[in-house]
DNA sequence: ACGATGACGTGAC
DNA sequence: AGTCACGCCATCG
C-alpha cells in the first residue's frame, strides 16, 4: 500500500469521513457509491488500512445487517462504546433501528 | 504472473 | 427462518 497513487483507500476515507455523527452505514452502500457493486469486500479491505487514519469514523461503517463486524478489529468494545456515545443503542453487537440511521450517500448526497 | 485471502452481499437449499 | 456456498474487487505472498 501506501502506493503514491491514490488507491480505492482514498475513495472509501473520504465517503467514511462524510458520514454524518449518529449515523451509520453499510460496506455495501460505500461499494455501490464508488461504483463497485460488490466490492463491500474492498471497502472492508480499505477500513482494515482504516487504522494509520485515526480520523476516520470507521466505526460507523457495518454489516448490512447492522452487525459490528470490526468490533473485534477496534480491540475490545470500542467500536461499540463510540456508536452509543452517539446516540446509537448496539444490543448483541447489532444496532438496534439500524436501518433507521443508515446513511447512504447516495441518498443523502443526492 | 498465479493463488489465496478479506471488517461483505445476495441467492439458494 | 436459519444456514451454506458462491461471487466481486483489490491487495499481498
Amino acid at each position: 500500500m501506501a502506493t503514491d497513487k491514490a488507491s480505492i483507500f482514498e475513495d472509501v476515507y473520504a465517503v467514511v469521513r462524510l458520514i454524518p455523527q449518529g449515523r451509520v452505514t453499510s460496506y455495501g452502500a460505500i461499494a455501490n457509491f464508488l461504483g463497485k457493486k460488490s466490492g463491500a469486500r474492498l471497502v472492508g479491505w480499505a477500513m482494515n488500512a482504516c487504522h494509520a487514519d485515526p480520523s476516520i469514523p470507521a466505526h460507523r461503517v457495518v454489516n448490512s445487517t447492522g452487525m459490528l463486524t470490526g468490533k473485534g478489529f477496534f480491540g475490545g468494545n470500542r467500536m461499540q462504546e463510540l456508536l452509543e456515545a452517539e446516540g446509537l443503542v448496539i444490543k448483541n453487537d447489532k444496532i438496534v433501528d439500524f436501518k433507521k440511521y443508515l446513511w447512504i450517500p447516495s441518498e443523502e448526497l443526492l
